[in-house]
RNA sequence: GCGCCGGUCGGAUAGUGGCUAUUCCAGUGCGCUGUAAACGCACCGCCUUCGGGCAUCGUUGGUUCGAGUCCAACCCGGCGCA
């Protein structure tokens, strides 16, 4: 079975620096590539917002799913697997061995695991109407299209409820879940640093990304006619950007509630890794120890 | 100094004298296989054998069967007048 590496781990810690590492190293001459694994990055034009990596650190790698849909539209975990499994597919057949990598737990596990999930787009008018009824209302909506569905979900969650009410919609029948087994072997590598260690990291990549300008980023994504409530779905920093621009935060005051906002997605992110067991942790200095781990897997 | 207003969990807030002091934010933990940096849930004074137990609404007294709520004095903060 073919090998596919993936590196992961909470905010700030490294992950991209670390995959240009190993794409340059394993499997000579070839290398590797990397496939973004973030939900955020995956839009054009959110640069330093979403932390991407620049260019001059790709150091000539080459880097799949950034910039790939419009910030102005929903991206879904069934375009992620659907894209990257492409890409993993592509990088194959070059020889080369494909690096996943990035924090969103929810997609590295979509694309990990077997499950086939047919695309289905969102659908604003059905949302919108949707929105407005209780989380009760909606439960008892799914129950009735797709009881499966209705067995495992949070009946309080109205989002969930509603996608997947839009999905079953969509399909027109009751939803199956299709599994397959696995096509490649996955060696997941997570980074993983104390706690207080990361919370300096987050700070020192916030100062850096506001000096990087951030709030220009946000002017031409304004101009280029992204509302402002897709930022605020999207749960972006740029909301306290924003906010301290319209002089509602002393520039202080923004800065801890970005750093606020990303220690929060850092430890939402670790809840999600925990759970998974096929995990191998390591600190970022260890990198001759990954070699060595990944030598032995490959 | 006088007058008025206010002091409730880390912050903000609700609270006709009567069950369990509310909600939001922050904090902590967790969940999530179709929006995932989104979204949801639990806990969030102290102790706990997890059944519950003991506190608590600036302080001290008082009225009352019963006070965060009424009264008095004091302390603190704000505003106004001197």
């Amino acid at each position: 079975m073919k090998k596919v590496i993936v590196i992961l781990g909470q905010t700030a810690i490294g992950k991209s620096y670390l995959a240009v590492k190993i794409a340059k190293k394993i499997n000579p001459p070839a290398g590797g590539e990397v496939i973004s694994a973030d939900s955020r990055q995956v839009y054009k034009g959110i640069d330093i917002g979403t932390g991407k990596i620049t260019r001059a650190e790709m150091k000539g790698i080459p880097h799949h799913l950034l910039d790939v849909a419009n910030p102005k539209n929903q991206f879904t975990v069934a375009r992620y697997k659907k894209l990257a499994e492409k890409k993993i597919k592509e990088i194959i057949a070059r020889g080369k061995i494909p690096i996943i990598c990035g924090g969103t737990g929810f997609y590295i596990d979509a694309l990990t695991r077997g499950t086939v999930l047919p695309e289905v787009l969102p659908n604003r008018k059905l949302r919108k109407k949707l929105m407005t009824k209780s989380a009760i209302a909606l439960f008892v909506t799914l129950k009735k299209l797709d009881p499966r569905r209705a067995n495992n979900i949070d009946p309080k969650n109205k989002i969930r409820l509603i996608r997947a009410i839009e999905i079953a919609k969509a399909l027109g029948k009751v939803p199956k879940i299709t599994e397959i087994k696995p096509v490649y072997k996955f060696i997941k590598i997570g980074l993983r640093v104390p706690e207080d260690s990361l919370k300096r990291k987050i700070r020192s990549r916030l100062r850096k990304r506001i000096r990087g300008g951030m709030a220009a980023e946000l002017y031409d994504l304004k101009h280029q006619g992204v509302p402002w409530k897709r930022f605020i779905e999207l749960g972006f920093d740029q909301k306290y950007i924003a906010l301290y621009l319209r002089g509602k935060l002393s520039q202080k005051e923004m800065f801890e509630n970005l750093f606020k906002n990303n220690w929060q997605y850092a430890k939402r992110q670790m809840t999600w890794f925990k759970r998974d067991p096929e995990i191998k942790w390591f600190t970022p200095d260890q990198y001759k120890k990954i070699e060595k781990y990944l030598k032995k897997k490959l």
